[in-house]
DNA sequence: TTGAAAGCGCTAACAG
DNA sequence: CTGTTAGCGCTTTCAA
């Protein structure tokens, strides 16, 4: 900046108002100060100027998700990006494969470098870690799951709404006897999904003793093990329900494996591509991950712009898609 | 700083050297200004270091891609991300959307945060708006498509050969009546593709001229609307090749249609979720994105480290999977 | 409309 | 082993 001032003659100031489109420069030192810089292909060093500029912002946050390979998560990303693009934000993404540790190494290395804010799926049993920097003003929004031990915004899918309205949906196409397939449990959602089936066949007056539920499945293959116990068991389930994207996949390949794909019913959580594309398409309750990124930018936004009010949880609907899958009945008798 | 130099009564560099982990400092005194700085919940301003350090280094680096939610990017955003993490690189991530403006502006916004490198897929015609930062010795990757202007590393798929095996494959196969569906070809890779699925039919004797080739196309029902063509005309192609995930995915849709997806062999550039639970299962041309990703990771902190060599390309390879679809037959007779 | 001086939080270079 | 001084590139404040 010294540089080109000295070559454009004009003090230090003046060139900095230039480069920020302050007012006050006549627009003849304006041209020399361009032509200066241009010339010297000088850029402003937005970092030097935070360090001094009221507020401090570095128009800059972080995005911490499970992973930013995982296509849930980078819909989202995407999401928040279009959102804060028009503002000059960047965002730093970072994956957290589920690792608590990682979760407040990476707050860490992003509150070093002074972000604005922090969007974060919170996976640590607690986030008390980030009450100081959530007091000192921090503006963060919590996606996906809600904290545990600070009061944060938080943008959340309908989990067990979007799970009972699966049991619903299979109940209503005359199944009663019906087979839950989750994640781990100590997984918020899995829970909240859980709990949304088993309480909807309770409505319904069904026994909810009997139903097999299958827990802890994180992958493919266990959940195709889990579904081919299931099914090859005495007096298997006529319909079921998979929690979760790759859990879905693994009840698929079961059941394909069986012979079994137009007899049993099956809804999953989670939409997913080419889901139309399935023999039978497979019904789903899809979640919305753009909406949710846009709304925890807007959140983010609003806190960044000193917006004081109570934190509060922003809940997405979840949407049911027919595809087939569902919608098989029962096997006759 | 100065407050933690205060509570705990050493001098400011004494903090310094403690929270950057440099020697020369007694057991006893850092316990004093560690206790301190967790009492002040005190972080040190990375920015604010940078600025001084020698090198200048900010620890950031920046990574533009067609799109963060695009499947094939983000698979190598998250091998960069897991090359990057070990050396404390945070990676700012945008989305490009194929507008070359775009790339301009975000390259500049990033230059202006002073990441020690930028990874980039370009889309401009041009790159050489960046020569004067390359040559000003900001590392620069490549990914994906070769830069043009500017010489720099790229970390590339072997394009040609991967299409031109595609080729061979169904020729191996008896058929003799292909058709090629394509990308824009203002795109680099969709004409590398090209070139190789034609040069190939060439080797093998076959008459290119009467080749069906349809490019242009983008998104997936613009693929399905060509193929519908193709497959309906006279004297139809026994055999289809698509030059990439959404064409692929237009074609499947198109055969299914047509009730020919065990009829009219297919084998799509990119691999897919679920591509070997369709039916049939659909031969691909596999890339590597991860491989792509760490390459591209691995050759910026080369440079980052001082590696003056001679700009190269990589060249990842990309590989055959047989599932199917690329194995039928061309119908008897 | 312009610029000089001070200082943001930190590290380099040098003293003690 | 520890501290002082200067200054990174910028914006603020204030004076011209």
């Amino acid at each position: 900046m010294r540089h080109v001032a000295a070559l454009a003659g004009v003090g230090i100031k003046t060139v900095s108002r230039v480069m920020n489109d302050e007012p006050g420069v006549s627009e003849a030192t304006r041209q020399r100060v361009l032509g200066a810089s241009q010339q010297l292909n000088y850029q402003l060093d937005m970092a030097a100027g935070s360090l001094r500029r009221t507020g401090r912002q570095t128009l800059s946050i972080g995005l911490l998700l499970p992973s930013v390979a995982n296509p849930f998560s980078s819909e989202i990303h995407r999401a928040m990006e279009d959102a804060l693009a028009p503002r000059g934000i960047a965002v730093f993404a970072a994956s957290l494969d589920d690792d608590p540790e990682r979760e407040k190494s990476l707050v860490a290395a992003f509150l070093g470098r002074r972000v604005d804010g922090l969007v974060l799926t919170p996976i640590a049993r607690s986030q008390a870690y980030a009450i100081p920097e959530h007091s000192r003003d921090l503006p963060m929004v919590f996606i996906d799951r809600e904290p545990v031990g600070v009061e944060a915004d938080a943008v959340v899918t309908d989990n067990a709404v979007g799970a009972a309205r699966a049991a619903a949906h299979l109940i209503g196409h005359g199944h009663t006897k019906l087979a839950y397939l989750g994640d781990r449990p100590d997984i918020q959602t899995a829970r909240e999904r859980r709990r949304g089936f088993i309480e909807e066949l309770g409505r319904a007056g069904q026994s909810t003793a009997a139903v097999p539920v299958r827990e802890g499945l994180h992958n493919e293959e266990s959940a195709r093990q889990a579904a081919l116990e299931i099914l090859t068991a005495e007096n298997p389930p006529t319909a079921i329900f998979s929690s979760q994207n790759l859990i879905t996949f693994g009840v698929m390949r079961a059941l394909k494996e069986l012979g079994a794909s137009r007899r049993v019913a099956l809804v999953g959580f989670d939409d997913f591509t080419l889901a139309d594309m399935m023999e039978p398409g497979i019904t789903v309750i899809a979640q919305h991950p753009e909406q949710i990124g846009k709304l925890a930018a807007e959140r983010l936004l609003a806190r960044i712009d000193g917006d004081g009010s109570a934190p509060q949880t922003y809940v997405v609907p979840s949407e049911l898609i027919q595809r087939g899958s569902g919608e098989l009945p029962p096997p006759a008798g």
